[in-house]
DNA sequence: CACTGAATAATATATTAAATTGTTCAGTTA
DNA sequence: TAACTGAACAATTTAATATATTATTCAGTG
């Protein structure tokens, strides 16, 4: 009798499949066979078709959140981790083939408009992160006194905007240019100094 | 011998049948009763379904249009028409049900991420009217002095997020809170004073 | 000239059978 | 005895076909 195979591995597999054919393409005999099973056994391992890839999408997106974590927690000031964590987003995006195809042929896994979202979980750890920058950066009197929870509610919508066009969008240089005009603005604002309202505090 | 029918009175009835049923489930007949025309008749007017289709949208979308283009003409500087093109774009969709029913059925007329879109030159059309309002709120140093071109595309995006929102949304407090938060980033931005970056000019 | 209505072409829907794939589980194996 | 296999069965998808609806054309009418 072998090991218990590592969920990780189900799901480092699982993950090229359905990257490769998404969802209703890849037969849990595409996984099975990457792991050298057969596909009975995976039902050793998961209730259905549908958890395992609910699943393997969620084990991609966590590992991608913890990087931009990780990216946040090298930082000190809130200045510097917002723009970690945008930077950070991206750029682990752009590099991760699997994770961008899965999102490409499935945009209901982030979508722009959320109705309901097996991911949920996930994306409110996002803007629970957005949200605590905010916080520390209001503190730290770096930001301005905004309502924390509107505002990360706001920039995550914003985020997830240029995140989908970073996997839609071909053109790279396009999307890195967007990218920077719209940090700008969001710190910056539009009005010149003198049009500016400052919240109360 | 009856008068040629006005090709308005066309598109609103047209409007009327698509906005009830979608363009699969309306016939042209549907559409040519509420004229009390015979079908046959309406091939007089247009090429085809799908164009009848494309003018009516193409009438909904330059009406709405219009009436933004109307309150900022009202307005003088800058800062005032760049809040009144806002307030008037989600003020006359929240009244414009046929419209608001269009777009929710078919969001490729207004989409968020465009790929080949035959309402473009419309969408391009409301480009230029943010760029020539930044245009002038940077001559008149009301703005800080951005790339105009790029600027009005960011904010061309987050006004489309914005109002998508607004149709797919039934709350509608959530929306009016959203709008709210969102202007006041845009404008002011997130840092305070002492941090901001002063584009040079 | 604007229009009708019937003819025809193009699409969509419904039905059914065949093939593939998802899921279960009694029995095997290390 | 826990992990596994493979065969059995259920559910779903695909293919093929017939039927019905709808789009489009156009000769003829007032």
């Amino acid at each position: 009798m072998r090991a218990r195979i590592d969920v990780n591995e189900i799901y480092r597999a699982a993950l090229q499949a359905f990257a490769e054919f998404g969802f209703r393409k890849t037969t849990v005999e595409d996984v099975a066979e990457k792991l050298n099973r057969t596909k009975g056994n995976l039902y050793f391992y998961v209730k259905d078709k549908r958890e395992l890839y609910i699943k393997t999408v969620s084990f991609a997106l966590e590992r991608w959140q913890g990087r931009v974590r990780q990216a946040i927690a090298k930082e000190k000031g809130a200045r510097n981790q917002l723009m970690a964590m945008c930077r950070k987003a991206v750029e682990y995006l752009a590099q991760d083939e699997e994770l961008r195809n899965i999102l490409k042929r499935d945009p209901d896994i982030f979508p722009m408009f959320p109705t309901v979202d097996p991911y949920e979980s996930i994306n409110r750890r996002s803007v629970r992160m957005i949200a605590s920058i905010l916080k520390k950066g209001v503190k730290e009197k770096v930001f301005r006194p905004v309502d924390v929870d509107k505002v990360s509610e706001v920039l995550f919508s914003i985020y997830k905007m240029v995140i989908i066009q970073t996997y839609i969008k071909t053109d790279e240089a396009y999307v890195q240019e967007m990218f920077d005009d719209t940090l700008d603005l969001l710190l910056n604002g539009l009005f010149v100094e003198s049009e500016r309202s400052q919240l109360g505090g």
